[in-house]
DNA sequence: CATTTTCTGGAATATATATTCCATTTTGAC
DNA sequence: GTCAAAATGGAATATATATTCCAGAAAATG
């Protein structure tokens, strides 16, 4: 099986594993999805540690190693530490290197935005209410269907809520507006309506919000500001902000912000069935 | 001598170190000043291989760790190798800690994924190949139209690049799969494909992708691993792997990346205007 | 459904590597 | 220069780690 040369190079080694992934037996596939995730561990790590963080039996990481061409394990990981060198230098040089190599340059304006998505995560970490949060899960719980409501630069967020609440088997309708169609009769009671703004604030958005409301239904509001409009309809309101580059923002924050919502919710509504 | 605790952290190592070369015999001090010099070998090499290249016998280099406080060789690697990358002890475990020990509030959550957002970030900035990125945006600046492909949990990801170079006035159409439409004969001659796809690969992006290609588009992907097929089809490839919590993973490096090339594009465009 | 082939897990073994030990050499003090 | 103490090198041993092997399970084939 493994007639071929051995990958001298990253790039080689990228080459065959997409080979191998291809059609391969499950517990390869493990295998080499995981490395792919994980190349760089396999410079520091025994079969053992690999094996176990990719879910298979050391035995099987040896067979992937001979797929991908190597003799065994140690071949492959002195590949790996020979070419380990430059290719992964430390983050803080990388990042100053980045800025230094010229405003414009994209990888300086990938380091800003970089940047700006760690304190921003930092903030998120320091300064969200839990309580709030506490509440908008139980809430959630509780909801017979949920409700999705996030335009423009808000959308991915919805649109990301949307995809993991049904991976999670959670009752959940995004109104995109797709077709200029509005559903929002589909608002019934014991409904919960999740409204996501950011300034500027979309009209549609705090509608649907107000329409949910007086329905008797709760809205939870992910929103960045303490002034944001959602904030005058009672909603249990999530405030995050985020850090800008030039006028341009990310969405890491809220993006985080959301999985960690649909993710409690859906284990806890798992955990009650 | 070496009674002291073993040095845990980078810095105290380098404590120890200046303190050891103080008064210390030849053969050690050897040891010292090449570790001093080549600390970073440390992970990825065996004693016999260190002692070798710091002219000294692999005894020798043994007393040099007990000196340093450690018990021996394996410990002192330990600590490199612990601290070699901080993404280490990987999410999947540290949630299942969290779980076992009861602590399973939405709290606790958003703290992993704010976590795993702060190292996903960190990791793009130290192993994102600054060529490929220069290339993409060379590329989507010399576009007539650029298309967005970004599926399931991509989805978001294309949104958001759509939102962001609609407001820069860069040309670009969103192949969202809206009615389960086509628009695939929209890719014209001189117009770029930018692909987003992570594990499990949708189907429908990389047949849009090999349709390009086959007109003779350049494709840009963002994509999350080394065997993700859309690296074999000669794509610009922009490689951005997401830490994970449990088997959910947020997109923070993914939308930051993609932000980054959106303004990128976008400025650059508007200065040759 | 029976039969062959492939795949898998775990235990057994081989190999590499770290670690200790001790005889010998060097160093420093008187 | 002699003696004691410290340092050194290399061989012997212990330990960790990779690798192989095979019996049983699962898939594929006819």
């Amino acid at each position: 099986m493994p007639q071929k040369t051995a990958p001298d190079s990253f790039d080689a080694f990228q080459a065959r594993l997409v080979e191998v992934t291809e059609n391969s037996p499950k517990r390869l596939r493990q295998c080499a999805d995981y490395v792919a995730r994980n190349a760089d561990k396999i410079a520091v790590s025994t079969v053992a540690e690999m094996s176990r963080a990719a879910g298979v039996q050391p035995s099987a990481f040896m067979r992937f190693c001979q797929l991908m061409g190597y003799s065994g394990y140690s071949q492959m990981q002195k590949m790996f530490r020979e070419n380990y060198d430059r290719r992964w230098p430390d983050y803080t040089t990388r990042l100053e290197k980045l800025r230094a190599s010229g405003d414009e340059s994209p990888t300086a304006l990938l380091a800003e935005f970089v940047e700006a998505g760690r304190s921003s995560l930092e903030m998120l970490a320091g300064s969200l209410d839990a309580r709030s949060l506490e509440t908008a899960v139980d809430k959630l719980c509780a909801a017979s269907l949920i409700h999705l409501i996030g335009l423009s630069r808000a959308f991915p967020v919805a649109a990301y809520l949307s995809y993991t609440l049904e991976k999670m088997d959670v009752p959940a309708i995004l109104h995109d507006r797709g077709g200029n169609l509005d559903h929002r009769h589909a608002i019934g009671p014991g409904d919960v309506l999740v409204a996501i703004s950011f300034a500027p604030y979309t009209e549609e958005t705090l509608e649907l919000a107000r329409f949910a409301r007086d329905r008797n239904c709760d809205v939870v509001a992910i929103t960045d500001a303490l002034n944001s409009p959602l904030h005058g309809l009672g909603a249990i309101a999530l405030t995050v902000s985020e850090a800008d580059v030039g006028s341009f923002r990310a969405l890491s924050a809220p993006l985080t912000l959301a999985i960690s919502l649909a993710v409690a919710v859906g284990s806890r509504r798992n955990e009650q069935k």
